[in-house]
DNA sequence: ATGACTTACCCGGTAAGA
C-alpha cells in the first residue's frame, strides 16, 4: 500500500500535473493541500475517471484539503476541521479512512511573518493538533498524519538552515511543537527510513530554487506504532516537481505492508 | 527581514505563499 502527501498550490492549476501523477506514480492513497477551491468547483469527475475516490473539504482561494484513494480500496470520511475552535473557518484538516487505515490529512498554518497574528495562529492551531494526535496516536488501529506542515523539524532538512532563521517554518516554537508530537509516539516515516539524509519536498519559485537544489523538508508522513511497524519504504517524486507547471512541492510517500 | 515567481481573485493590481 503506497500512501503519499501532495500539496498541489491550487487543484485547477495543477489538474493536469495530478492527472499524470496518478497515472504515473500510481499511489494508493494520496492526500492533498492547497486545493485553492470551493467544494462546488472541485474537479471530482476527472478525478473519479483516474480509478480513484475522493473527500475533500475546501475553501475559496486559499488552504483545502483532500483524500483520493483508489477505488478498490475503502474510503469513507471521519470528519473535517480540526476540534478545539469553532470560530476558525480555514480549511486544513480532513479525517478519513481507507481500508483500516486511519487518515489525517492536514496544511497546517504557514504562519509568516513571525512575530505576528499569523504566527499566533500557527501555533494555536498546532495546540491543537497536539490534542487531537494524542488521541490518534493511541488508537488500536493504524494511523497516518500526512500533510504540509510548514516545519522543517532540523537543519539537515534545510539546504541552508541560516536562511531559515528568521522564518516561522524554522522557529523554535514550531520546532519544539513538532517534537512533541514526535514524543507522543508518532513516527516521522522518511527521516526513521533515511536517518542520514538530506531529503527535500519543497524548492521555491524563486532563484532557480529546484535546478540548485535549494529546498527543504515540510512535507511529513507522521505514523503511529500500530502503522509504524508496517513501514516497508519511501521517498519523494522529485522528478514531479520538474514538469511543466509544477507545484513547488513534490509528492512523497511510503509504502506499507497490507 | 526585501526581491524573485506563481496562483487566485475579477479582469490589473492585490494578497498570499514560505
Amino acid at each position: 500500500m503506497k500512501i503519499a502527501t501532495y500539496n498541489v498550490n491550487g487543484i485547477t492549476a495543477r489538474l493536469p500535473s495530478l492527472l499524470r501523477y496518478l497515472e504515473e506514480k500510481s499511489p494508493d492513497v494520496v492526500g492533498l493541500q492547497e486545493l485553492k477551491i470551493v467544494d462546488e468547483k472541485f474537479p471530482a469527475l476527472p478525478i473519479i475517471g483516474a480509478g480513484y475516490n475522493v473527500i475533500f473539504h475546501g475553501q475559496k482561494s486559499w488552504n483545502g484539503v483532500a483524500i483520493l484513494a483508489k477505488k478498490e480500496h475503502e474510503l469513507s470520511e471521519v470528519g473535517r476541521g480540526l476540534p478545539g475552535d469553532p470560530e476558525d473557518v480555514q480549511s486544513r484538516f480532513i479525517e478519513g479512512r481507507v481500508n483500516d487505515i486511519r487518515v489525517g490529512c492536514l496544511y497546517l498554518p504557514n504562519g509568516n511573518p513571525m512575530p505576528g497574528p499569523k504566527f499566533d495562529y500557527k501555533m494555536t492551531w498546532m495546540d491543537r493538533l497536539l490534542t487531537k494526535a494524542e488521541e490518534l496516536v493511541k488508537l488500536d488501529e493504524p494511523v497516518v498524519l500526512l500533510g504540509d506542515y510548514n516545519v522543517i523539524p532540523e537543519n539537515i532538512d534545510a539546504y541552508r538552515p541560516d536562511r531559515y532563521v528568521f522564518d516561522a517554518v524554522f522557529s523554535l516554537e514550531a520546532k519544539e511543537a513538532y517534537q512533541e508530537l514526535l514524543q507522543q509516539g508518532w513516527t516521522d516515516s522518511i527521516r526513521q527510513l533515511f536517518p542520514e539524509e538530506k531529503i527535500f519536498t519543497y524548492w521555491d519559485y524563486f532563484r532557480n530554487s529546484f535546478a540548485r537544489d535549494a529546498g527543504i523538508r515540510m512535507d511529513h508522513l507522521l505514523l503511529n506504532p500500530v502503522l509504524s511497524k508496517r513501514l516497508q519504504t519511501g521517498g519523494v517524486d522529485r522528478d514531479v516537481r520538474g514538469w511543466e507547471k509544477p507545484s513547488d512541492h513534490a509528492p512523497t510517500w511510503i509504502t506499507v505492508n497490507d
